[in-house]
RNA sequence: GGCCCCAUCGUCUAGUCUGGCCUAGGACACCAGGUUUUCAUCCUGGCAACAGGGGUUCAAAUCCCCUUGGGGUCACCA
């Protein structure tokens, strides 16, 4: 299974939506064995279906790639000597090999139409055989094949399926998984405006690129023997094969639209660290050891072996992601937090004049371990942006409580009177205050946190106090 | 339905290949305490799993078989 060729893996998405998640840890897993193993990490477009593709796709691919820290050696916008490395221009690769297969009789032309091959599917359906195509073609000689084709009637090129034969693929997470070839019907190699087919040019394209590994989603595993038969009827070394498990849902099924966000971009869109999507795709399916859960990209290299590599499924649990982005949004430097911030900030809307960025720092610190996403703080810290305060119930009900009225007038003559603001040693000071007016802490605190920000929650007073100064400190707590 | 894959706490997993150190470890979530003016963080503790049945063996979560359950796939998509 192993040879000492140089490690070559690919990651083959196909420009035709978002980068999925699951795609993402596939490119992650290829990504890290390159890296590893001193290898090449090539991205080849898997374009073949122009009813589909679109620049846009590929350009939101490439940068959520690019998002999560994963970087190509070859592929689109870098190139490499195994080009061009999208299929859509590798036809003479592709039409070469079906010459050849059709002279070879490895593939021959299928001039059934939709329809009977429909009906056929549904007749076997039916009586609940394999709906394969029934070879029909495969008994036309070759003179009435190309006679047909010449007078211009359309067809496919189908591989034809050796009748008896074992197709075993040595898997690094399943071990060996061993397919019959009459499992495996005559696929369409070639479509009937020419353009070759994915099983087709798989094969083809990573024996052309000399992939070592072909690291893909169990998915794929199915049609591997489709593959593997190209192979051999090409006389094509074989890639070593690594079936990752599925990421699934919260039902159990593979993670789809339906269950939650699966585009790469929804989470970039909703704040969340790249770096804690990495490490927590990191885990689906793969583990260091028995403990360790929080690492960066350098430690995944170091630490990644494909026989580490489960063979189960494993949900996308949205809670732990949750958890370490907190864990790094708490890790991360304050600095370095509010560049992240940023974005978000001005997509609410909220200027940071010059001369403020000290400012804005400390607003960050303060919020620092209160947020679990980017995307929490513009919410969170509103209250220091804007010039009104929306009061939420909980702090509503503080104000409407007995006494806070006077509660909130004696603190403004309190504050006024001191000479530092807020007072310095806040803690005391307002502990103290609260003994002498024989005022519970809660009673004290709640009606101003409502007053100054509109909800009870958020950094602590004396913070909130020197986070929004002097002036609009006294003006709020004197609003009515 | 055919074929293929999979099976340890609710979830991600360690342990499985190379049986014994496993009265099964960690983490998330959850629950209970503690710290805290609030929120959050943090600390402590708790709950909780080898799908079932047969073998093999002195010994099985670990090897074999069956059952059950789950998933994938059956396109002129990739």
């Amino acid at each position: 299974m192993s040879d000492s060729r140089p490690i070559r893996v690919r990651f083959a998405p196909s420009p035709t939506g978002n980068l999925h998640i699951g795609g993402a840890r596939t490119a992650l897993f290829n990504w890290a064995f390159a890296r590893k193993m001193g290898g090449s990490f090539i991205l080849r477009i898997e374009d073949t279906d122009r009813e589909r593709n679109s620049q846009e796709s590929l350009d939101s691919i490439l940068n959520s790639l690019r998002w999560l820290g994963l970087d190509w050696d070859e592929g689109p916008e870098v190139g490499g000597d195994f080009g061009p490395y999208s299929q859509s221009e590798r036809s003479e690769c592709y039409s070469s090999a079906a010459t050849k297969g059709l002279e070879e009789g490895w593939l021959y032309r299928c001039f059934c139409s939709p329809e009977r091959i429909q009906k056929l599917k549904e007749e076997k359906l039916a009586a609940k055989e394999n709906p394969h195509y029934d070879r029909c073609c495969r008994a036309l000689c070759r003179e009435e094949s190309s006679l047909r084709s010449e007078s211009g009637e359309s067809f496919v090129l189908r591989f034809s399926v050796p009748d008896d034969e074992e197709i075993i693929i040595a898997d690094h997470v399943r071990g060996e998984v061993k397919f019959h070839s009459s499992q495996v019907e005559d696929w369409v190699a070639v479509r009937s405006t020419g353009m070759p087919t994915y099983n087709f040019v798989c094969a083809l394209d990573d024996a052309a690129m000399e992939i070592s590994h072909v690291i893909r989603g169990e998915e794929h595993l199915v049609n591997t023997p489709k593959q593997v038969l190209m192979s051999r009827a090409l006389g094509l070394q074989e890639p070593d094969f690594v079936h990752v498990p599925l990421i699934l849902g919260q039902d159990g099924k593979k993670l789809s639209k339906r269950t939650g966000d699966t585009a790469v971009g929804d989470y970039k869109e909703k704040g969340y660290p790249p770096e804690a999507l990495f490490n927590f795709l990191s885990l689906l399916g793969f583990s260091i050891d028995d403990e360790t859960t929080i690492f960066g990209s350098e430690k995944l290299v170091s630490a990644f072996e494909l026989s580490r590599i489960n063979s189960s499924g494993a949900i996308f649990d949205t809670d732990k992601l949750a958890w370490i982005c907190g864990d790094y949004i708490r890790a991360c430097s304050a600095e370095a937090l509010t560049e992240r911030l940023l974005p978000f900030i001005k997509r609410a809307g909220f200027q940071v004049e010059e001369g403020e960025e000290e400012w804005l720092l400390r607003v960050v610190a303060s919020y620092q371990e209160r947020i679990g996403l980017y995307s929490d703080f513009p919410e969170m810290a509103s209250w220091l942006f804007e010039g009104s305060v929306e009061v939420d119930k909980k702090a509503a009900k503080a104000l409407r409580a007995d006494g806070a009225a006077a509660v909130l007038m004696e603190i403004v003559k309190r504050l006024e009177a001191e000479s530092n603001f807020p007072p310095q040693e806040f803690d005391s000071w307002i502990k103290s205050l609260s003994e002498e007016l024989e005022i519970g802490m809660g009673n004290l605190m709640k009606p101003i946190r409502a007053r100054l920000a509109g909800t009870l929650g958020g950094p602590p007073v004396g913070e909130m106090m020197a986070l929004l100064g002097k002036e609009k400190t006294l003006a709020r707590l004197q609003a009515t």
